[in-house]
DNA sequence: TGCGCTTGCTGAACCGGATAAGTATCGAGA
DNA sequence: TCTCGATACTTATCCGGTTCAGCAAGCGCA
């Protein structure tokens, strides 16, 4: 009941264990009549390579890691990463890759992961998500000479290769939509502080609004939880924003609950807009106006280059199309007058 | 720049190889100060095992597989997937345990997936969740002697260790709350009905409702897209349903957004209860009445299980907590007066 | 006829650990 | 003093593949 080993091909062929190796590997070395021979008995036999002993040669585990520090429940609901692991598996299954998947508490333990992993070897490379500022796992990772591709931008990438989307121009494309239908107080609900890209989105919002619109920008912890609970502070506000603009769509639709909840009319009282455009954003009334991008090709596009980078080659670094503005029913025109400039 | 390994240590130390393992292995065979030498030199030069080294010993991969087969599209949006994973993960890694993740097209893709990673000696254990009526895959694992712990109920998981939580009782209570409340035409938008636990869950509906109201059942494939559209068909029917229980959170959240876009009130009109409690239920207005489990429990217990199943030992069937039903906003008697009998 | 080259295969070493078997050293007991 | 037995190691082998050196046979060619 032992699994066969090259060996019992062998014996079973008349050949020698490296002959069969040969014969399997599709190397030079053995006839064409012998090949099909081995093969056929291989097939026969169900012999199949104990990926222990080839990595013991040197070869590849055949493994990419993915090690993710965020809080369980933000993950169980926001649809990002599941989507984002269902692109990188498309990619990786093709090649009969597998991925390591492991939920870490923290950066470092992150880290002690991915050393244990890459130590161990029983990966050959690593998808990094989350990116924060100053975040020490691009350093870590490149003292341990660990392939790895960044999902994230460059600025914080290190000396890692990044595949990143750009986030300065959805958010300008959204500020202006909002500009061009009227609004003229405009809230943010952003995400975790500390993500690079929560920063890089702060900054070209208060760019967009600068001058043009009054704004605010507000942080939380991308749970529908706080969303509600920002926007329930945004809105009890004596000048209360017209449009807000929120960092993923769980939060949105909390938002978007809090604000009806309210007896305020979206679009009419209020505009919503979501980050990231899951079905959920479809599924509530009215239909959230989002930010599109496929998610899943972005994580394609990262595990692809890290099989790139594995195997040797020095694929550049990527940017993603950026998300798109794709407008729903949660967005309008004001209905509460404002003095608009003239030139407006 | 290569890994070290116990050679490594053992050039350092001045002793063989032999005496590294036993020392690192924390066996009897090496003085205790010899030991502490070994650690210490192991520790510094930032030795760790070879995962393939000692695979090919016959030691276990330490890791153990999921394969999940399901339209990427339901993965993304479901919450009930990422919290189980976690549930998982959180077991696994206590132990320094990996999990193996892999997406499948359909059942033979996943069962030929699981044949290699056993057959290459990659997993020590597998978990199958989404248990299907007539699934070839209980059969298969036991064919290949795969240890394999099934999410779902005993009845399909064949020779394997089933761990499940029971879906009659939860239906019958939600169905007896509803009828106190004073429903008596109640609908149930389900998921897949090849799914096992869609099938108890069918049964036990249509046993509770039998006799003491009108009751219909719609099957979906749990996108919210589907839940919609089966509350709208519902909705519009003559008799309409006063109360729809649906067979997951998104469902529940899109069927609630159709009713309110065809001005029902919820709950005034429509009562609406979902299965399974993500924080979704609780950011939507209403918010929803559900009802909830310990998802990452389950996935917890499932994870023990098989761990104990791979150390060799026999852990019985276990039985998780079944799901209880949490009253919230979206539930209330019906407005509609109905001609409720005088006992009723 | 002899030389060199290719083809097709064998045998053995090797990867990094685990482990069984063997050996040197030392203290205790007869 | 000799033996017994434990202690503290060393040596050798094994796991299942890969790979390299070697080698015999067959072939072309001068």
């Amino acid at each position: 009941m032992k699994r066969p080993t090259i060996a019992d091909v062998a014996r079973q062929a008349g050949v020698s264990k490296g002959a069969v190796s040969y014969a399997l590997n599709g190397r030079p070395g053995v006839s064409a009549s012998t090949r099909a021979r081995i093969l056929a008995i291989a097939e026969e036999i169900g012999w199949r390579p104990s990926s222990a002993a080839r990595a013991l040669n040197g070869a590849h585990a055949r493994a990419v890691g993915l090690a993710v520090c965020r809080p369980a429940r933000t993950l169980g609901v926001e649809p990002f990463f599941m989507e984002l692991i269902s692109g990188i598996e498309s990619e990786l299954s093709d090649r009969s890759y597998a991925l390591m998947l492991q939920m870490a508490a923290d950066h470092d333990q992150e880290i002690a992961i991915y050393r244990r992993w890459w130590g161990e070897g029983r990966i050959d490379g690593a998808i990094l998500v989350d990116l924060h500022v100053d975040d020490p796992r691009p350093a870590a990772f490149a003292s341990l000479g660990l392939p790895a591709v960044v999902i994230g931008h460059p600025s914080g990438a290190g000396p890692l290769l990044p595949v990143w989307s750009d986030d300065d121009g959805p958010v300008r494309e959204t500020v202006r939509y909002l500009l061009a239908l009227g609004h003229r107080r405009i809230a943010r609900v952003a995400g975790l502080p500390r993500l690079v890209h929560t920063v890089l989105r702060d900054r070209a919002f208060t760019e967009a609004c600068e001058g043009v619109a009054e704004y605010v920008t507000v942080h939380t912890d991308y749970t529908g939880e706080e969303g509600a609970r920002a926007t329930r502070r945004l809105l009890s506000s004596p000048d209360r924003p017209t449009a807000i603009v929120y960092d993923n769509d769980i939060m949105a639709v909390a938002g978007l609950s809090a604000a009806q909840e309210l007896r305020l009319d979206v679009p009419g009282d209020l505009s919503v807009v979501a980050w990231d455009d899951s079905p959920l954003c479809q599924v509530v009334r009215p239909p959230l106006t989002a930010l599109s991008r496929d998610i899943a090709a972005y994580g394609a596009q990262a595990a692809r280059r890290l099989l790139s980078l594995v195997s040797g080659e020095d694929p550049g670094p990527h940017e993603e199309e950026a998300a798109r503005l794709t407008p729903r029913g949660s967005t309008a025109p004001p209905r509460v007058r404002e003095r608009v400039p003239a030139d407006g």
